[in-house]
DNA sequence: GATATGATTGACGTATACGTAAAGCTGGGG
DNA sequence: CCCCAGCTTTACGTATACGTCAATCATATC
């Protein structure tokens, strides 16, 4: 496909997303966008919709996401990559959606949580920091026998 | 369970346990041991067996694990909670068990998986940075909020 | 208007990682 | 000798996270 032709060949969506922004900083997305800027599938996008992770605008029943649903979908695939279920994914949209709003004793709580997973992730970092020196030395000694092996 | 009754009701694999080694650095564990200490089930370390992750030694059909087969476990459970699958975790332990063995090109290529993994882990340390980033902020800005209502 | 592209909703299938129940050895205590 | 605790295998079930059709619809070009 063309890029002359490419234009003309655009869903609703990505039609309407064309038009709102030029280029540089879009304002909405079409889940094909996101699919390919996030390396995920259509279909896995929309299931985190039905797991209710996102909750995107429609146009005569296409998706249309805004910048908000995309840092959100950013969220998602970035924290599945550390081995969080979308359960505990949704858990943090949630609180990241707040973003300090209500009353006193829920920022209270907000505050707590968010401060319980940034322990837990230290607490990540330090098991692949073990990681990390385990594979050092696997490293150092093949390097070295190498090495040895090579000086013949 | 007491104390005096629990060595009488032993198993034969925690018999051999006990037998070799006191207390302080044992040289060999049951199942139950590592279960135990690792906080799985019996479950889950039978089934890292079926897929070839450990390979204990039997005593009249009842698993008995080395040393090794406790570090190897200890892999296991971290990369799990890491977010790797059994299948990755299945490579680096053979690339573990080798610890520079066989010839040249054998040694340069476990040097190379290990340099690519240590790459690996330090982008997912990059990625929880980011996460602890977007937390921190959600922190302080509840933080914030609930001592300027405090202090009205 | 036929065709093609891209989107949508079901519905069913699949891979991973175990859970759980059933049934059976085994070794020591009473 | 029997029982019980703990281990075993076998087998089927379950939760998560999608993959894969199939049918359908809208939009846009030929």
């Amino acid at each position: 496909m063309t890029v002359a032709t490419k234009k003309a060949k655009m869903g609703a969506a990505r039609a309407f997303v064309e038009a709102h922004g030029e280029a540089e900083a879009p304002d909405f997305f079409s889940i094909s966008d996101l699919a390919d800027e996030f390396g995920v599938t259509h279909r896995a996008i929309r299931f985190y919709e039905a797991k209710g992770l996102l909750s995107p605008k429609r146009l005569n029943g296409a998706r249309i996401y805004s910048r908000r649903d995309r840092a959100r979908l950013r969220i998602i695939v970035r924290a599945k990559s550390l081995g969080y279920t979308l359960e505990d994914i949704k858990d943090y949209l949630d609180l990241y959606g707040q973003q300090g709003e209500g009353r006193i004793k829920q920022l209270e709580i907000t505050a707590a949580r968010s401060a319980k997973m940034i322990a837990e992730l230290e607490a990540k970092k330090q098991q692949i920091d073990e990681q990390i020196e385990e594979l050092r030395l696997i490293n150092e000694v093949c390097r070295r026998k190498v090495a040895k092996k090579k000086a013949r």
